[in-house]
DNA sequence: TAATAACCTAGTAAAATACTCGGTTATTAT
DNA sequence: ATAATAACCGAGTATTTTACTAGGTTATTA
């Protein structure tokens, strides 16, 4: 999608071409385009000069949308929010995963296709330059905690 | 790691006795106790009477040491943060993944044994009654919002 | 000495994920 | 008209991860 929104400005993309850009088979990407034309997240046209658009502004899609489209669902909990993970029960870790669920869609969705476009280097405006995606720059990686 | 917080009070508790409780294969809870044990997170004892106990207090292990022990990583990037995801350079989605990475440990590393322990209903404590994980009363579930 | 329970290694089953294969249909350019 | 293009579609397969099984050995206690 990111592909998509750095080249759409010169027409239609084909995913043959997104295919070439980013080592995906082309297979592939036609089953996943075909769920995003489904979320109406992306518009197709066939034939010689057809391709794929984004159905809407870059700014005004977020990557919940586009994971949601793809892989159905954000929510980890073992019972898929039901509740029932354990003997019909909520397991007792329920809460934590329901929780990270809402952290993760809160996250996700507050990230715009436009970002990514515009901080991934292949600048195709004279718009303002590069941000950086959230400013929290100080949160110790994973990893690099003292054990 | 719950389970064990709560019935630890006994004495050591058995590995039997956490896969009667929570329906997880015996074998399977040595697996993730070596490893857990290895992290210095549990300490085991044998023969009759023996089992296991947290080898720290319950407020001083927090979530993301759990994952971390037996998942090995929470670093959600296809390059495992090498940066080398799309032909030795990083992907058009790098930095998403590594700040998604930066959070997810930051909510889980965030949130204590002892926090779960209380809110699992099971109160084996005359303390202060369970609390909620975190203070984000109104972020909207995923699959609510309108589309 | 017998029972218990951790400790250990190797192999297997199930599920999710990514992908292949072989088409058809619609659109455009010649 | 016809040929090329590129989306559209369904079924099957390979790979990887995750969870689990099997069959032991070793240490501790009653």
């Amino acid at each position: 999608m990111v592909d998509l929104s750095v080249n759409q400005v010169r027409g239609p993309v084909t995913l043959k071409s997104i295919s070439d850009n980013q080592g995906i088979s082309l297979s592939y990407l036609e089953q996943l385009f075909s769920k995003l034309r489904k979320s109406s997240l992306v518009t197709g046209s066939r034939g010689p000069g057809g391709g794929y658009v984004l159905a809407k502004n870059v700014d005004e899609i977020n990557i919940a949308e586009i994971v949601l489209s793809v892989d159905e669902a954000l929510d980890i909990t073992e019972c898929e929010g039901k509740q029932d993970c354990k003997d019909g029960q909520r397991c007792l870790t329920h809460g934590l995963w329901d929780e990270l669920s809402i952290q993760l869609y809160g996250f996700l969705s507050g990230i715009k296709l436009g970002q990514l476009m515009r901080q991934s280097g292949i600048n195709n405006s004279g718009g303002p330059g590069n941000r950086q995606l959230v400013d929290s720059p100080s949160l110790g990686k994973p990893g690099n905690e003292v054990h």
